[in-house]
DNA sequence: GGCATCCTTTAACAAATGTTAATGGATACG
DNA sequence: CGTATCCATTAACATTTGTTAAAGGATGCC
């Protein structure tokens, strides 16, 4: 991908989120070193060294952590055209404390996370791009937060439904059960109950 | 309280999380005003306008938000000398999406958003103190979220009395079953079977 | 002191979810 | 084609959690 190619795929993602200029989607572009991963690929590892930020061309993907009985938790989906958490917010001393993997073929934009930080630095609307991220992050996991403590499992179902539609038919019945915090007996149970 | 008070406050709650140098600590007790609120005092309002950070000095409080049905689920607790969510992940366009509620007689640091965010973009050692106080935010946000969808509410209270051991004495058990992701009367029982 | 109010506990029953094990269906591979 | 493997479903039963209602205990106020 050259970096005309590159700079097309990016523009419609960063506007998505919040706007920047062309000089500012240069600056970004620049940075950007394609990774193509498998499916089932675990690409960002848990107490390895990671300082990218991520942006999701192509593909699908989840954050995950195992629990202290030691199965997997998955923490978030991320879909094509999205941005991964920032890197600040996954990471303590550029160490990840989360595990992401891909769940299909994916193709990502790898940033250097310091150069980026560089640029959120030096120019106010890819600031602004960042802490829209940042901003988004965070309300998603608010939002789930609230859905686990407040809905019951079939409730949580409809609402992951509305939200991932097409994620249901895709991906491990596994890991959308630990996503909605419940087995994937429960999970086969209500998807039964809710074809009637 | 003076300058020098404030400074001297601020001080280890501020090395606690990211150690800064005097000048910037300076620049940042410059921005303190001093607000006091009462048990109950809700001090900031979801849907309304809110640009400050905020240093918890004496006191406790909590963030909470409705659910769909109505109900008040407690987001987050925050203790004495402890740090706010940074204002970008609890507001957008300045408005806040969260609500805060002191639940003792409370007495905060407040410090203008935009001023501090302008401290952080010039101060190496701001800066990294508030991706501190996030990066802490996220990880108290996954912990929770793996709590909450992988282990049952007795689990989860053990958790709870680990790391909020006094907060029980203090506060409502209507509040803290919301945060547990149960209902009171659920929190009443586990605390009798505890007790055996 | 006595009453009102608020919060917590207890009880009885209902509903939701977990556990273990067996079954069925799809897919890949020899 | 047959078999092994993986995943989803189903069943039976146990456990956890919710719901509704009543009772107990503390606190503040008249």
């Amino acid at each position: 991908m050259n970096f005309e190619q590159i700079k097309e795929r990016t523009r419609p993602l960063v506007n998505k989120v919040s706007p920047v200029s062309e000089v500012s989607l240069d600056l970004i572009s620049d940075l950007i070193v394609i990774e193509d991963y498998e499916k089932g690929d675990l690409f960002i590892n848990r107490g390895k060294k990671n300082n990218k930020e991520y942006f999701v061309y192509e593909g699908v993907c989840r954050s995950f952590l195992l629990s202290p009985e030691g199965e997997e938790v998955t923490i978030s989906y991320f879909l094509e055209g999205s941005v991964l958490s920032p890197n600040k917010t996954r990471t303590a001393n550029q160490i990840s404390h989360l595990n992401f993997q891909a769940l299909t073929n994916i193709t990502v934009a790898s940033l250097n996370a310091d150069k980026f930080e560089q640029l959120m630095i030096n120019h106010m609307d890819i600031r602004e791009f960042g802490n829209m991220v940042l901003q988004n992050e965070l309300l998603a996991k608010v939002e789930k937060e609230i859905a686990l403590a407040s809905l019951n499992a079939k409730e949580r179902l409809i609402l992951f439904r509305e939200k991932y539609h097409f994620l249901e038919n895709l991906i491990s019945h596994v890991d959308i059960a630990s996503y909605l915090g419940i087995t994937n007996i429960s999970l086969s149970r209500l998807r039964k109950e809710l074809m009637k």
